[in-house]
DNA sequence: TTGTACGCGTTATCAT
DNA sequence: ATGATAACGCGTACAA
């Protein structure tokens, strides 16, 4: 492997200083303009580029975010991330990724790398098994060595940090409400266990917009399960053992996942959607667009999120040292998506 | 922001010097057991991390690995990056990650931020636009400063690097030939236009998969779209148009989104899969998988490429500097995964 | 106009 | 057993 060009090897190649080296190509006007073209030509010759690892350790700043996901699969994450990289690059800054894969020890791990020197501060969604485990300390230390982060849809309340969090009970009432205005009297919901914060408030909404045009939440039509972002098999029998022989006309899911497996055995028992059963599913994404039907979906505003936390990151990393610490958390709007699967009135 | 610890720290903290510090954490016997268990607590106690910048430039090396890849919602890119992840987690590397959108602008910038210190070497799928405009100036400057390279399923043969591929001719062949076996006569492909290899190469495949069985390729039954990844609506037009009435009872296509929205229009032309029409799709992901009818695909076992990009990458990284520069390419097998999409034979 | 010295945080080598 | 020093690559204040 061959080395890279650095300062030191320019100043011998062309006999000067390093600093000379240095200055001439910042444009300095202390050099001559002489031997400033001579060291510009070389270096342009030769692609010299500053070894980003040396300003880091230099100016104790390396402008680059860090995201920690879970999993990168959904879309949603896909356009957190390109919220993020817009409002970083206005602000030039640099964006890196890592995934967790939903393993706790996957998460610290990553932190650990990102919080030692590699990212000035960081914006992550908590893995399942995080949240489980309930374990957080590899964050509290992160924010207590001086890291600023920022947490999003996936978080915990307690952690003293920025959060930028749709309002997930919100969301839920407004695809419920669709549901219930398109005339569905027997709403399901298939939902995550409440650990999973998300799948907790959504579950709440469900049941509030329910109750507010006076419907009693029936609990046989709500199933819970400890899945997330993927179904095994048992999740799978769940679901449909869940559906068999229900009388339902309208289901909401908390994610996309969910929402096409049920309507797989909606239909293998014969039912259509949305004459018999119409679907509201949260998330927008890939699988909702491209179902047959379509999915009407709760859409979660991804890039408006991934924006919001950059700028509050941001934020944090450029105000002066002595300000006093105080977090903020942004609400970003859902806002329905109407398809195929809610088409018909009933 | 609070300072993180460091050496220097701890040693002005402790009143010791700063190498004692060094050497008490690394477990030097030069150290006396009093004075190393004072240090080690301390540092214990304020969460001492060694910072990674450091480390890096001291050792001239990040043990980091960088990916860059052009889309990350493809279920393909996932199973790759959980492939590197793993390789690179058993030989002590670090992953990065960094999108390029399709959009060589970034490509470019992301190449350069991952080239200037921050990582060891790289792993890439090139963009669409960097295809299209087949400039990989920024590829082989970065391969001329020594920075190893490794390219995946979207490459290009001239840059002299290591190269993981799919035999994504053998792959087409695969995939058409089990939709001859199940009984198809007329079989349609809708791929991308040539400048993208893995077209052009599945496109090869598919003609030579008919002609082996005496089928003379129909120029009306081969589609060439001039988008990847993604679906504008002119796109989807254009593959409505082309499946409009036409006599076909196979389609083959190089992606799944090319897959759904064939089978989508095949249904709203009240055909029904696979008993008019059979569909086999290249790449095997979340939309094939939960699609009604699920989807045959041709599998790219994107985890095992994932796995092999790693191991070439981590040879080169540790290989001696003196040993003589050469390239290999690896080839991963495709696999043919049978879904409903392909269940009765005709 | 050019060069020297210092510091960022770390470790390895060489004193003491 | 402990400490001083140099080096990784860079930029800048200061000296010449």
């Amino acid at each position: 492997m061959k080395r890279k060009l650095t300062l030191k090897l320019i100043a011998k190649e062309l006999d000067v200083s390093i600093s000379t080296v240095s200055k001439a190509l910042r444009d300095s006007a202390e050099i001559s303009e002489d031997t400033r073209q001579k060291i510009k030509a070389f270096a342009k010759l030769y692609n010299y580029k500053p070894n980003n690892i040396a300003l880091s350790l230099k100016n104790r700043k390396t402008r680059t975010i860090g995201i920690i996901i879970p999993q990168i699969v959904h879309h949603f994450f896909t356009t957190v991330i390109r919220g993020v990289e817009q409002m970083a690059r206005e602000h030039n800054y640099n964006v890196i990724i890592t995934l967790s894969n939903n393993d706790f020890d996957k998460e610290v791990l990553n932190m650990e790398l990102l919080a030692n020197g590699s990212t000035d501060g960081f914006i992550l969604s908590l893995s399942k098994e995080t949240m489980q485990r309930d374990d957080f300390r590899h964050l509290t230390e992160a924010i207590d060595q001086g890291m600023p982060v920022v947490m999003f849809d996936r978080i915990v309340d307690e952690i003293p940090c920025d959060k930028v969090l749709i309002d997930d009970r919100e969301g839920a009432k407004l695809g419920v409400n669709h549901l219930i205005k398109t005339g569905c009297k027997k709403i399901a919901i298939i939902t995550t266990e409440d650990y999973i914060t998300v799948g907790k408030l959504r579950t709440k909404g469900y049941m509030e917009a329910l109750e507010s045009v006076g419907i009693t939440v029936d609990k046989d039509l709500i199933l819970k399960l400890d899945a997330i972002d993927e179904l095994n098999d048992k999740a799978k029998a769940r679901i449909k053992h869940f559906l068999k022989g229900k009388d339902i006309d309208g289901v909401f899911t908390i994610n996309e996942i969910f929402a096409v497996t049920a309507a797989k055995y909606i239909m293998e028992a014969d039912k259509t959607i949305p004459e018999d059963v119409s679907i509201v599913s949260f998330s927008d994404g890939e699988l909702s667009q491209h179902f047959v039907p379509s999915l009407t979906t709760v859409s979660q505003h991804g890039e408006e999120m991934g924006r919001k936390a950059a700028e509050l990151l941001i934020n944090k990393l450029e105000r002066p040292e002595e300000e006093v610490e105080q977090y903020t958390t942004a609400y970003i709007d859902t806002s329905l998506i109407e398809r195929e699967s809610t088409k018909r009135v009933k």
